[in-house]
RNA sequence: GCUGCCGUAGCUCAGUCGGUAGAGCAUACCCUUGGUAAGGGUAAGGUCGAUGGUUCGAUUCCAUUCGGCAGCACCA
């Protein structure tokens, strides 16, 4: 006798032994036909599985969320066994599901080509009108490695052979093709259907690893059904349209050229909108309890031994020498060794701290080229950086404080959506073992005592230092790591800072490192990109645009700008020799948020006709109500 | 950095099976003073990423190099 518990709390009962199957058409044939895997116990497992003991069961169909990952599974051994079938030579190793679709990494001398999708894709489909049978097979370890070397697939038969013995290997076979696979799959090819699509192609390390060789990646999404399909090929189109580099061009924000690889050319429009982000900033962080502070952009690389990023990122540093002598000066990478050095400049006492020392910190990494990403990865970029000195006793207070004003200025810019990450020591790192304890438990207790709910990052921690990590998700769903706080025991050691306790011994300082932004390059382009150009008034390069309709209202326009500027406006005038269609459609591909257009009428009653972005609406309005109205509406948020 | 793809006017792109290039938009000038998403005309604009090679001749073929794009690796 098995009894099965239903996810609703009814038991069914069976004689003997049944498959997931079995119990799908126990309740309905609907159902049955709907079934693509269960849940046993909370674990998913094939649908054919044999159920010989109580147990827990829920029938998997496309409408659970964990369903698509299987379907994605089965997409890329679909895609494997088509290739296998098109270049029998091309050797398989792993395809996994991933965010919105899936790959597979396959070993072939030479590397496909766009037309070999197209070919690949084909034979996909083919595969799924075959409807292939999937089933699950247990092999001893031995005999799938000697079975795979025999196939010359040589990566199959290492992956199994890292396998501990007597584990016994799942395998897959569909059709022809066979593969090591954890599982659990749909029941057969045809379950797949038709709603995916093989999206590029790229080269990925065997294992992850950039000493190994390189493999060719194919990637792929799929879906349940072709309007699924169609609506995320639809967020990609989207998200290519507010790409950073594209609008930066459009909107005449910045540049970047050849000679100045990874550091961006501002532009007046582009510097405009950094230096709104940075009044605010700086506001906010002044209203915080911060003091801004500005460190040397040269500093010689024994301040930089003793801080412990020579040695482990020397190779990712500038470094600057004089023609006249021999010197060696790194172009700082980060502020942190500059802060503490103002920090030991006289001395501390338990009084002076939290002490909050923050830098619009200017920096330069040596990025891998193929790191380099319009303004989001650049070479030289500018930190909202601060750091905290404080008793471990305060690192709590800090840290609400600190996630306390991150999200609200987040929610300033627009974004609501936070989610945390912790991340722990790292192999290689500074500092003892219980430094590292000390410090990873001070950083959990203070983020619990916040409020947060994190998620744990393992070994992503600095080196110096464990940390927290702010994820923040934009208007069309994508995530941004952006704001970070550490905790460190290490630095304040290194460098030797200290303070006076309050009974009157020589203590160390705990150094809580963090940024909001991040970095301004990379923050603004997100904004970009999360508002598609069209900023809320108070961000936008060019906040308002009078332009007239005919030449006799040139004056008047003249004066709505001035008044307008010196309400402290980012506003410009259109006079030209335009029609007014030409003008209003210029404008709003520019994705100025405010038109005031003005012709003889306005110019006569002294009023505007405002027109906002996005909306054929237009209003006429008082002159002066309009000044006020959008001088309200230009304020700094927080 | 690695793999693959790409580099023609300010932008988006066409073209040359090897005989030094063309469109639209943008720009300048002229006409037009027009009431809410592109009025008409004329003109100007390119050492075809750079260097070297093959060739009578290279933007086109080859090599090298620089830069860009995608992914991987990296990210104090």
């Amino acid at each position: 006798m098995v009894a099965i518990t239903l996810p609703d709390g009814n038991v069914r009962e069976f004689p003997g032994p049944v498959t997931g199957l079995d119990v799908a058409k126990s309740i309905g044939a609907g159902l049955a036909k709907a079934a693509l895997a269960i849940r046993v116990d909370g674990a998913m497992k094939d649908l054919n599985t044999v159920l010989a003991a109580d147990c827990r069961l829920a029938i998997v169909t496309a409408k659970d969320a964990d369903a698509l990952e299987l379907l994605r599974h089965d997409a890329a051994h679909v895609m494997a066994e088509a290739v296998k079938e098109l270049y029998p030579e091309a050797q398989v190793t792993i395809g996994p599901s991933i965010e919105n679709g899936f790959y597979y990494d396959f070993a072939r001398a030479t590397p496909f080509t766009p037309e070999d999708l197209e070919k690949i894709e084909a034979r996909m489909r083919e595969i799924v009108d075959r409807d292939e049978a999937i089933t699950r097979e247990e092999w001893s370890r031995d005999e799938a490695v000697s079975f795979f070397q025999g196939l010359g697939e040589a990566y199959k038969a290492e992956l199994i052979a890292s396998i501990p013995a007597g584990q016994p290997i799942g395998l897959y076979r569909q059709g022809a093709f066979i593969d090591l696979c954890r599982g659990p799959h749909l029941p057969s090819t045809a379950k797949l259907g038709k709603a995916f699509k093989l999206m590029k192609l790229a080269g990925a390390y065997w294992r992850g690893d950039s000493r190994n060789e390189m493999l060719q990646r194919v990637y792929g999404t799929a879906w349940f059904d072709k309007k699924d399909l169609d609506a995320y090929l639809h967020m990609l189109e989207e998200a290519e349209k507010r790409d950073h580099r594209r609008l930066g061009r459009e909107m005449d924000l910045f540049h970047l050229q050849e000679e100045a690889v990874g550091s961006v050319f501002w532009h007046p429009k582009g510097w405009a909108l950094w230096r709104t982000v940075e009044e605010y900033m700086r506001g906010r962080l002044e209203r915080s309890g911060y003091v801004e502070v500005k460190t040397p952009q040269l500093v010689d690389r024994k301040l930089w031994e003793a801080s412990g990023h020579w040695e482990k990122f020397r190779q990712a540093m500038f470094i600057a020498t004089s023609g006249e002598e021999e010197l060696e000066l790194a172009i700082k990478p980060m502020n942190c060794p500059c802060h503490v050095q103002i920090y030991r400049h006289g001395i501390k006492s338990y009084r002076d701290l939290p002490l909050r020392m923050a830098e619009f910190g200017s920096c330069h990494r040596y990025e891998p080229s193929g790191a380099l990403h319009g303004i989001m990865r650049v070479r030289a970029f500018t930190q909202d950086d601060a750091h905290i000195f404080c008793t471990e006793d305060q690192i709590t207070s800090e840290t609400i404080a600190f996630c306390e004003l991150l999200k609200s200025i987040y929610k300033d810019f627009g974004f609501t959506e936070v989610r945390v990450k912790f991340s722990d020591r790292p192999e290689k790192r500074a500092g003892d073992d219980s430094i590292w304890d000390k410090a990873e438990s001070a950083l959990l207790d203070a983020s619990k005592a916040a409020g947060l709910e994190t998620t744990l990052n393992p070994g992503e921690g600095a080196f110096y230092g464990p940390k927290l990590e702010f994820v923040l998700r934009d208007a069309i769903g994508r995530d941004w790591q952006c704001g970070t706080l550490q905790v460190d025991f290490v630095l304040p050691e290194r460098l030797d800072a200290s303070y006076a306790a309050e009974d009157g011994s020589k203590k160390r300082p705990v150094m809580l490192h963090r940024a909001i932004l991040g970095s301004f390059e990379r923050f603004i382009g997100i904004l970009i990109e999360n508002f598609a150009g069209r900023f809320p008034v108070w961000l936008a390069p060019t906040q308002v645009v009078v332009a007239t309709i005919v030449s006799d209202a040139d004056g008047y326009a003249q004066e709505v700008v001035e008044r307008l500027k010196s309400a402290g406006l980012r506003v410009e005038a259109d006079i030209r020799n335009e029609k007014i269609n030409k003008k209003v459609a210029e404008h709003s591909g520019l994705k100025v948020p405010v038109m005031l257009v003005v012709g003889r009428r306005e110019a006569d009653e002294r009023t505007v006709a405002m027109r906002r972005l996005g909306s054929q609406a237009q209003e006429i309005i008082a002159l002066d109500q309009a000044v006020a109205t959008l001088v309200a509406e230009a304020a700094l948020p927080g």
